[in-house]
DNA sequence: ACAAGACTAGACAGACCGGTCTTCCCAGTC
DNA sequence: GACTGGGAAGACCGGTCTGTCTAGTCTTGT
């Protein structure tokens, strides 16, 4: 066992595994390009892989998208929590979200939200739509909690107000190439975050 | 020409032109499944017209989609001035925005901003990217203008923020399923308009 | 050494794409 | 009644798509 163990560890540290070739091909293709657009062809020519390995693997391509965008928001939630870590006062750590965005936003490459991208392109009722709803239920929690934390009182009602800075903020770096929308949605969060906690004051 | 004239408008009262039919047909079919999926011979079939009318009326499918782009900045722009005339303060006014959004969301057949959701489809530099700067430069100047005549010092600020809020708003109503984000988003606006014109009072 | 499984390479099928072209029909005009 | 031009219908072309299948290679455990 641990023989075997050590075997695929090197094995992985020499080559990543079909599937991680896989992955990393599919996100710098799906996501530079869009997901209609990049044809399974070119997805198994990038990773070095045979096509039968991407259906051996993934079942289709639909699944091999939803696995792309589950990837994508682990990664973005790993970013957004390391992000958060710098940040000691509860305000601080729920505007610090918009300080997190704007540093995707201004990595080489950027081109917007995969999710609202994905969830153009495919059709309703498909495993994207699934993938979707996750990664927008972890936003939404993620904002409501660190509301509450910060000790606002509708934690929910602002958290949802956050989340359509945070959309809208995605939206606009990609459509408008501006990726100050992330300070311009933090000075926003600010202004509501204030308000909100001043209401509970009363 | 007065004959003309007669004959021209008896016949579009009769039965719309070509290019209304195509357009009507592009409308219907590349909002509610998206422009990549529909394919032009669906078009041609729905509008009632030849494919050779539509490449002699149109170019290409490219500028179809421009013009059905153009065609929904007209609709928008057209409903939501028309929302803004119930209104009579110019708070109201600027809040009237997400009342017209709303309004929007509602109607049967919602499927989100088509602006956004052509442009996740369409590659960059295209005549898509063109037509989606237009609607966005007048969704910003509108905001600024009523934000100017509400008497916001910094309009253009107050401005791109709202604008934050209208297009997550958009993202939400559809990839949530939830009509209410307009209301969210007025209340949000509200709020920042409150503490805007606060501002500019010290 | 050898068997077994994982992987590669690529042909292939069936469908659909955008765009061009031909053919035919039919209403309006002299 | 002959002519004409706009539009409808649809065949057709080259290309691309997803997904399957065959055949061969390479690695690994025994």
């Amino acid at each position: 066992m641990p023989a075997k163990v050590n075997a695929t560890a090197a094995a992985a540290a020499a080559k990543p595994s079909v599937r991680e070739r896989l992955l990393a091909a599919a996100d710098e293709l799906f996501y530079s390009e869009g997901i209609q657009t990049v044809g399974i062809d070119r997805v198994v020519h990038r990773a070095g892989v045979a096509k039968a390995s991407l259906y051996n693997v993934f079942g289709s391509k639909d699944e091999l998208v939803q696995a792309y965008l589950d990837a994508r928001t682990d990664r973005t939630r790993e970013g957004i929590e390391r992000t958060l870590t710098r940040f000691r006062t509860p305000r601080e750590r729920l505007l610090g979200v918009f300080d997190a965005q704007g540093q995707i936003f201004t990595e080489p490459g950027f081109n917007g939200c995969a999710h609202i991208t994905a969830s153009a392109e495919a059709q309703p009722g498909g495993p994207v739509e699934c993938a979707n709803a996750r990664y927008r239920n972890w936003v939404r929690t993620m904002f409501t909690d660190l509301a509450r934390e910060a000790g606002v009182a509708d934690s929910e009602g602002l958290a949802r107000q956050l989340h359509l800075l945070y959309d809208g903020s995605g939206v606009s770096a990609r459509m408008d190439r501006d990726p100050s929308a992330a300070t311009t949605a933090r000075a926003a969060a600010a202004a509501l975050f204030d308000a909100a906690i001043k209401v509970g004051e009363e």
